[in-house]
DNA sequence: CATTATTTGGACCGAGCAGTCAAAAAAGAA
DNA sequence: TTCTTTTTTGACTGCTCGGTCCAAATAATG
């Protein structure tokens, strides 16, 4: 047999996600994910392709995340502290690392008009977002927590907005007494 | 004297906006812009510095636009048209151009993190907006078109986040029925 | 027309880019 | 140990980048 690969796909992986998400992919060059991946050139393209397949699965792997999100609304018991927790979650995020970005924005807004790959990566996210929503809504509805006469549908799409909205503003001043009203007022349309 | 310039500034950095418009500031060569200019090298070193310095003025003229809007909520009559008349805006703006996204969330997004100077301008524009809506929702309180219980600087920050949040779900995918949604639910916050 | 200040266009620079190649190193099988 | 297969390393390619330099062109003044 042959030589066994020294490291680990998933980690140097998960570092190019993190380099992609700190600069995007037109300023983040080779050398930059390299260093951080810790691996040499020839290593990244026999393992990964080249650079745009590199952040493809980088961003395929960002957007794996949603999935923490989906667990979070189905065992939730109540979808307003559901809904709550993941705006305080941005929030926090974006406080603890301000120069970090959201790298499905800057991914859509970007790369998406000119890559039909990622366009449909970034909007089948956000189709499985709404989805997650509108279930928890449609059980929120049922339970009584909201009144029946809402439109979950509606509302789940208005929250995916919200939640993209919430980000761009926390980017732009994470330090702003805006994102609070941005996120109360948003709750709110569940009244 | 000397020799007059022989092209017209403001068009040569109309233009020059609207390729960093298209593919924002790092996937932006020289070339790129000198082509859509129209100018040679050496006059855009002369005139405007180098590309980063050209960004800058090109983001401000952006954001310059700004005061059409603001023409726009102080002449309108109704707060609530003048929020839907925007929130269409966006929708056709997109549907006709899919290949733009957005200058002022791309900004945002990409290079505020890194960039001081564009952070500031991009908050800057955000309270300056933030401003402009609060005027108009209180106008629109003291009118009665909105109930006096509401806190119109608090709508006034969720409009801000929400005209983003619409904006990133368009450039996502511009023919998404999710869209109108957003812009229904957002509105109907001044209920 | 001659002078002078400025713009212009193109050649040029070193650096850095994404991607390729080939030789060396290594790990397991025979 | 030797052979086979793969990974690793680092040199190398051709190209493009942002930015500079300089000579030719040009327009207003005297």
């Amino acid at each position: 047999m042959a030589r066994t690969k020294e490291f680990d796909r998933e980690r140097a992986l998960d570092r190019a996600m993190h380099v992609f998400w700190r600069q995007g992919y037109a300023a983040t060059s080779l050398p930059d994910l390299l260093r951080a991946m810790g691996i040499g050139r020839q290593s990244m393209y026999d393992t990964f392709g080249d650079k745009h397949a590199l952040f493809l699965e980088a961003l395929a792997r960002y957007i794996g995340r949603t999935d923490a999100t989906r667990a979070c609304f189905e065992q939730a018991s109540s979808v307003r502290r559901a809904f709550r927790d993941m705006f305080e979650a941005i929030l926090d995020e974006h406080d603890a690392d301000k120069r970090r970005g959201c790298f499905g924005i800057h991914s859509a807004v970007a790369l998406a008009p000119h890559d039909k790959r990622v366009a449909k990566m970034i909007a089948d996210r956000q189709r499985e977002l709404e989805d997650v929503f509108h279930r928890a809504l449609e059980r929120a509805r049922a339970s009584g927590e909201i009144a029946a006469a809402k439109n979950a549908r509606g509302l789940a799409r208005f929250f995916v907005g919200a939640l993209q909205g919430l980000r761009v503003a926390a980017t732009a001043d994470p330090s702003s007494p805006a994102l609070r009203d941005i996120a109360r007022v948003s709750l709110a349309t569940l009244d």
